[in-house]
DNA sequence: ATTCTCACA
DNA sequence: TGTGAGCA
């Protein structure tokens, strides 16, 4: 019945309700490049479910982890690159016969953990 | 009723 | 950082 990630999309005051934040700091991380919330036609911010995870990992970031924004954006950028290099290492597992990439991929789960990182699935 | 941007202190 | 004006 909902399609299950990418776009259905909350208004800034659903999403700020469901991240238990203020729709203003949503503005200001949209400001800082943080997170980029679509549009409608009328310029109202619609945030997907994606953009709603990726903040509750900045939350975290900044809450739990005491990161200012500039470290949550050091945070972020090692997030994709992690990301992209565990796809590799997945597809690199595929082909070889040793355990080697399969350990890598669990070693990069660990510190993308550690980035806040609580997945759905992986990638 | 809500959200948006901009401006001011 | 927060508050308010004026708009869509």
């Amino acid at each position: 019945m909902a399609m299950r990630h990418g776009e259905p999309v909350f208004v800034i005051s659903v999403a700020a309700r469901l991240l238990e934040m203020h729709p203003q700091t949503l503005r200001k991380y949209e400001r800082e490049g943080l997170i980029a919330p679509s549009r409608t036609s009328g310029n109202l911010r619609l945030y997907s479910d994606r953009d709603i995870e990726r903040l509750r990992q900045v939350k975290y970031l900044v809450d739990e982890r005491g990161l200012n924004l500039a470290g949550v954006q050091l945070a972020l950028q090692l997030t994709n690159r992690l990301r992209e290099t565990r796809s590799r290492a997945i597809a690199a597992a595929r082909s070889e016969p040793n355990g080697a990439c399969e350990a890598l991929a669990k070693e990069i789960d660990a510190v993308l953990a550690m980035l806040g990182v609580h997945d759905e699935g992986g990638r």
